[in-house]
This record gives C-alpha cells, structure tokens and sequence, in this order.
RNA sequence: UGGCCUAUGGUGUAACUGGCAACACAUCUGGUUUUGGUCCAGAAGAGUCUAGGUUCGAGCCCUAGUAGGCCAACCA
C-alpha cells in the first residue's frame, strides 16, 4: 500500500529532474531576496513559502538576500522589517546576504568583461540610449561610443568608480547586440553613477550595479542552485545566462533561473508602489494598517503564520495570471483560528435587558467552556446579574419563525447561563427600542442537570453583565477595495475603488475575564467572528482589531 | 511584418507524461449542536479557448488561429 502521491508543481518537477540528470542532492540551495524598498505582502508569502517550503523539503539551505543596489529607494527600516516578518512566518534563513556584500567582486567582474572586450563607457544621455535602444518590433542602433578602447573604457569606469564621473553622465554597458530581439540583451546597462549614500557601504560607493548584473552573480556566489522569481523576469533569463557565462568558473555550479506567476488577491492591490501610494495619500495608516495585505498589516488585524502559511500551500504554484479570491484567505484564518482561538462574549451594538424576576443585588458566576474545539482549553468564570446587554438585532418584537432569537413571548438561552422570555419592551419617543423586559426561568442554568436546564430552545445568544463588563474600542474591518480587481481597468485609477467604509471604531461591551487581554492575542467573540487585540492596546484602554467574521449561513 | 509566456467548473490548483476530468474554496440541501460557528452527509456546477491533424483512444502530442500577460526605467 502506498499512500497517494500529492502531486509536484511545476517547480519540484523541475527540481526532481534536475536531480535525476545534473544536480546532487547536496549542491541543492534557495534564496528569498527581497529589494529592502517596502514591506512584504501576501504576494511575498507565496515566494517566502515556495523557497523555504523547498529548503525543509529538500533539506537545502535558504538564504535570506537582500537585493540592496539603489539606495535611492532602500532603507534599513524595511531590512528590519522584512526579517521581522519572514521570521514570524516561521522561516529560519541559513545566512544573511546583501548584493551589496558583492560589490567588489561585481566590480572586479566587470573590469575584466571590459579588458575582455564584452563591455564599454557609453557617455550618452538616457534619452539618446532610450533613442537607441529601438522598440520590441525595430532593432536598435550602436552607440557612438560602443567601440572605445580597453584602455579608455577602464579609465572612465575608473573615474566613475572614484566619483570623478557626474551622476547621469557615463554609464557601463555590456556589450552584447544591439539588433536582439530580446530588448535586455540590447547593450543593457550595468552601471550607473549615484552619489547616494547606502544604507550599508555608507559613501564607499559612487557607482551601483543594476538588477540583472547583480542579481544573477549574487545567485553565483552564494552557489545557489535554483534562483525562482516571477513571471516578468522571463524575458531577463537570457541575460541571466549571458552574464554567467562570462563569469562562471569551470568548477563551479551555474544557478537555474525559473519564473512562477506571482499571486494576486482579490479586492486588493498586492505592489509595493501601489501601496506606498496608500500610505502616502492617507487612505490607510501605515504599512501595519491591518487593511494593508503586507505580512504586518495582516499580522496585526489577526492573521496567524499557520494560515498565511496554509494558505499559500493551498494556492499553489503555477505559470498563469490569477486572482485568489479573498474569501479563500478568509477560510484559512477561520479554520486555523477556530481551533486555536478562546471563545469569549462581548456585545457590539448593545440593548439592555433587564431580568425583572433576578433579585436587584444578586451576582453569579457561571462556568464558561474557553473553546469547544479544544478541551484543554479548560474553563472560566463569567458574571451574571439582573441587568445585560444582548446585540440589538438580537432582538425583535415580532418575527417569523426563521428568526431563532428573542421576540415578545418567546424564549431564548443565553449562552452559558439561563432561558430567558421577552415580557415587553420599551420604546424612546422615536419609537427606538431601548430596552426589553424579561422573565428568567430559574430552574435553567447551563450545566445545573436540571430538566429544565436541558430544555431545547431554537435560539442561543451571547450577552454580557452591565455592571461587570469592560469596555474596549473595537476596529472594524473590510475589504479596502470594492471591486474584485482594482488594477483591471487600465483607463480607471485604481483608487476610484476603494471602499470609503473599510475602517470603523465602535465601543464594545466585552466580559471582564478580557480585563487583561495581552497584545495580539486572538479570541473569537461568539457568535460574531475573530478579534485580536492591538498593538496599541492597554490595560486602561483595550483595543481590538476585527480579523474576520464567522460564516454566516443566515440569510436574515 | 517582433520576441517570450499562458489558456481546465465562479476562484485557485490536479490529472501517474495518451486511458471515460479530481481536490480545495465559494454556492445550494439535509443532519448534529447551549455559537445561524465547528462537525457530518449530500447536491449542483467544466467536457478542458477555437479549428484541423496524429492515434484504437488527446486536457495532455503536432499545426494554424483566437484571447490574455510580459518586454522599449541610469527600478527591482
């Protein structure tokens, strides 16, 4: 009996025919390499778990590489927190690199390709490179200066080096062909002059190597095996080879580039730019805002590693374009929470509810189950009294019978306590309901073993004790855009969709045991969906954060 | 008058490299339940972009179309 195979994707079947003709299982190794410009988002989740996922799979190792070659954009503050967050996911690097730690050997590199003939100074402004460069469907033209002497294209990437050159002016290129059909191999760029200071060679350099010269020799020198990115880096194979070609000693293993397509979310944009562009216009907070589909913003509206884990396992990998509906997100938050998470009550839109035959004075506390899907979970006190606050749409003074809660004359058991019947209620001058009178059946408690505790009665609700409850500010969430895919429409800004309501603050009425919440703590607040509790929440000020509600199958 | 990539239920992935299209989410039924949650049982939903071809047999192979994506930053 052999247990079903679960099918390889695309990528393991490359790496189990890789093994199966060239590669030894030990010279296997992966790399996440983030540009430090920005903070993680989902979309990084599926890249993290893919390289990662490879390296406990293969038992290779994973570097964590930060691709650090224009300090214009690259900051420290985004070094950290990308640590910060593939560390939370779970994922443990086996060494961390930056493309700057190469620059010498880069430059050393492209000393020789220029004494080898294979690159040049070109001295053109990038208009008139651009000019040259032609388009996908003509062929480009030879700069002026592609055909200088060894001699004058080493002393001019030398005065570049040294900073003698101004920014903008001279540029080193590869000298490859300008009539390609491939647009990056058209004499691309290696080189550009840039007195900024970086956030790890401080001032030591004048001159930045560019994305394709430098990403690919990193994957050299760290001996990566198989270096994955997305889809638009396709056309940069090619380029890739070329460089490594110049560069790759006999002895020495030639790392693999394949492209996989990366994930986008529904109602949600996953770029870095694009959401830059939401914190700088104000419409979200920060990059944490938990709206944001960063690793953070989603760490702090609730989601767990577990789910943001499974869910990019249960995504897959694949080579076409492709919007993950959210709510597949929202399943995987539910099912890892749902066993993880204690169940507490709390009332977000509360009406009082007096108990007219529970003596004024009276309190009891009753025993509360922490979370049904999980016995050691163990129990909890909770407080009952005379007066309480139910949800208001909990209540009604009449409805058909689909409507399993409390109406005028009817019964319903609060959860963990007793059955209780609307007598009557009262009504404001608006003819606002403002508070329903009820009669408690005393012999009904929860758990007592009385026959009338074991009563059935269609509806359950969750309630909490007036006097006894903690107040807390609760932030609701919902999806930031609108529509689907807020990207589509080309001729459409893509902020036209944002939804004006995803964000709003209430006051909850929550049971006392929350008194001592701790910082992202998740809990389920029955009846009504998941919450974790903020990052700016305090013993004197509780905040919680709405991570997503229960499935609701109620069409009321 | 360019090159490269992709095309399977509403969504995302499968289909032992040719053998009557599977799984998850979403949807809909019913059951259990002191959460209209969970759980359990079941249903509906694609004949695999189109047209040819090879073959006893094609989602898988070939040809030609069609549709979508990417490529002309001193970004990555």
């Amino acid at each position: 009996m052999s247990a079903p195979q679960k099918s390889l994707n695309f990528i393991e079947q490359i790496i189990e025919e890789d093994l199966k003709n060239n590669y030894t299982k030990e010279q296997l190794q992966f790399r996440f390499p983030p540009e430090p410009n920005g903070y993680l988002h989902i979309g990084h989740a599926s890249s993290i778990c893919l390289n990662f996922g490879l390296g406990l799979k293969y038992n290779a190792p994973v570097n964590l590489r930060f691709d650090d070659t224009n300090p214009t954009k690259e900051e420290s503050e985004y070094v950290d927190a990308i640590k910060r967050d593939v560390e939370w996911l779970g994922f443990k690097w086996s060494k961390e690199c930056y493309a700057s730690d190469y620059f010498q050997q880069l430059y050393d590199w492209a000393v020789e390709m220029i004494k080898n003939g294979d690159a040049y100074v070109d001295s053109q402004t990038s208009e008139a490179i651009a000019e040259q460069k032609g388009t996908p469907t003509t062929s480009g033209t030879d700069s002026p200066y592609r055909n200088r002497s060894v001699e004058e294209n080493l002393k001019l990437f030398e005065a570049m080096k040294n900073g003698e050159t101004p920014e903008g002016r001279d540029v080193l290129r590869a000298k490859i062909s300008m009539g390609a059909k491939n647009m990056l191999m058209r004499d691309p760029i290696m080189y550009r002059c840039l007195h900024k200071p970086h956030h790890r060679t401080g001032s030591d350099w004048k001159i930045y190597p560019m994305y394709d010269w430098a990403h690919g020799q990193s994957d050299y020198i760290e001996q990566v095996s198989h270096s994955f990115c997305t889809l638009e880096f396709q056309p940069h194979r090619e380029l890739y080879n070329w460089f490594a070609k110049k560069v790759k000693a006999a002895d020495k293993l030639k790392p693999k580039q394949r492209e996989f397509a990366r994930r986008n979310l529904s109602h949600t944009v996953v770029s870095k730019r694009k959401l830059l562009q939401l914190i700088e216009k104000g419409l979200v907070k920060s990059w944490d805002d938990p709206r944001m589909p960063t690793i953070s913003g989603m760490r702090r509206r609730g989601y767990t590693p577990d789910s943001i884990v499974n869910f990019a396992e249960s995504i897959g990998i694949g080579k076409r374009e492709n919007t993950v509906s959210l709510s597949h997100l929202e399943f995987c938050v539910r099912e890892d929470l749902n066993k993880k998470a204690p169940r507490v009550m709390g009332v977000l839109d509360p009406l009082k509810v007096v108990i007219t035959n529970y003596p004024e004075d009276k309190e009891e506390w009753l025993d509360a189950e922490n979370n049904p899907e999980d016995e050691s979970a163990g129990q909890r006190k909770l407080p009952f009294s005379r007066e309480l606050y139910i949800e208001k749409e909990d209540f009604r003074e009449e409805a058909n019978r689909k409507f399993f809660r409390l109406k005028l004359g009817k019964e319903v058991r609060l959860k963990n306590a007793y059955i209780i019947k609307a007598e009557s209620c009262v009504k404001d001058d608006n003819g606002n309901i403002t508070e329903v009178h009820c009669t408690y059946d005393e012999d009904s408690r929860s758990g007592s073993g009385t026959e009338a505790s074991k009563r059935k009665v269609k509806g359950t609700l969750h309630w909490v004790s007036i006097k006894h409850a903690v107040t807390a500010k609760i932030n609701l969430y919902d999806r930031l855009f609108m529509v689907e895919n807020p990207t589509q429409d080309k001729d459409v800004d893509f902020l036209e969709h944002i939804n004006p309501n995803s964000h709003e603050v209430i006051t909850g009425y929550l049971e006392p045991s929350l008194k001592d919440a701790k910082v992202l703590e998740h809990y389920q607040f029955q009846r009504i969906g998941y919450f974790c509790v903020d990052k700016t929440s305090l013993p004197s000020g509780l905040v919680f954060n709405k991570t997503v509600g229960l499935r609701d199958s109620w069409k009321g």
